[in-house]
DNA sequence: CCTATCGTTAGGTCGAGCCTAATTTCAGGT
DNA sequence: ACCTGAAATTAGGCTCGACCTAACGATAGG
């Protein structure tokens, strides 16, 4: 049984919503385009649109989840035996390997969109907290699990460094294939960091 | 020579305002409280509020930019021979035993209020990305001194790591002692955890 | 004492976020 | 086919933070 047609409307409107949005901040940049537009272009009512996304940002970053769950979900679902780290390293260099946009391999509007706006930063390091917070949840989980006594606060430290170096590899990334060096160069840069610092 | 007068009223204004704010935010909590609320209770004009506070925020965080130079700071006033995670080490736990309020022994209203308002937490975020990033400066400027074909991903890699640690401690000893836990056992711990893993 | 500078003020605009009541649309049964 | 409840959507208004401008007042320096 497929969704019925109230779920599906529902979709429907809010992926337009999005795309309407998508395409007003690449015209006009985030802080220039107003709700009210947004919602006049869609053809949908003001409040349509906050409900669908409650904070303006949110229409920037949708697929927000996403990008949160990512660490948590490639270290959850690791092969025995292999640390968090290791988990970490194998999956960015696929992603690397992938040309994977959340890596850093965005469109030149994206990166120049949230350069121009604090409030897309500061929504860019909400979810990068909520990200370490949910890997950590990970990490701290499985210290319990092996020893009852562990307060986890060596599972925190894991969480931030690791969740840390990725988003600094991908900073560097996105900064120098900016800058204008070659994005193979760039990628065996950062690969070779990733190598070096995501250690067992 | 002592600052004019003109100086010397401004000071004046800008920390009776402060204080005001303070005051009311205690009172009502942070979200609570309005501009125009602290102004009438100053006796200025709302424009002075925002005159000498961009942003709300900033009323609250007054003194943000000595929290953000802390790490710069420490690392480039370092004895000579020591490692910049010795010397954050050191700092650190010089400020655990002098019970330094920005390491996480400021009081539960400040505390509260910001757990309470998403604003202040990004506020808060903000100036750790800040402090990560003029840290980051000194590091890679000392690399690039020491080699000046150094990229610098490697002192950023570094500057992250550390002010990570200090980041996950400040937590870690706020959350443990709103949860009750005697100050004395949770110095203790975080100290253990400061010497083993800001090594050099 | 005069005047240019600078802090302060009053008043207004804009837009995000929030709320409520009314209306439309769909789902599931009769 | 119809009815009813639930859920999405709408219209309109409200508050407040952020920003702007022109006028005002007090200080500093000649």
């Amino acid at each position: 049984m497929t969704q019925g047609l109230r779920e599906r409307k529902k979709q429907a409107t809010r992926a337009h919503i999005a795309a309407v949005a998508t395409q007003l901040f690449i015209e006009q940049g985030f802080e220039a385009t107003t709700i009210a537009q947004i919602a006049e272009r869609a053809e949908v009512a003001k409040m349509t649109v906050t409900n669908y996304f409650p904070l303006k940002e949110d229409l920037f970053f949708d697929r927000a989840p996403e990008i949160v769950a990512l660490l948590a979900e490639v270290v959850s679902r690791r092969t025995a035996g292999t640390t968090p780290a290791e988990a970490v390293r194998e999956a960015y260099l696929e992603g690397l390997d992938a040309r994977w946009p959340p890596l850093g391999f965005g469109s030149a509007d994206f990166v120049d969109a949230i350069a121009a706006s604090p409030a897309l930063q500061a929504r860019g390091r909400s979810m990068l907290a909520d990200q370490e917070a949910a890997l950590a949840a990970v990490l701290v989980a499985e210290a319990q699990e092996a020893d009852p006594d562990d307060d986890g606060l060596d599972a925190r430290l894991e969480a931030t460094r690791l969740a840390g170096i990725v988003r600094v590899l991908v900073a560097e990334l996105v900064g120098r294939v900016i800058a204008g060096e070659p994005e193979e160069a760039v990628v065996e840069r950062v690969r070779r960091a990733a190598r070096e610092h995501l250690g067992p």
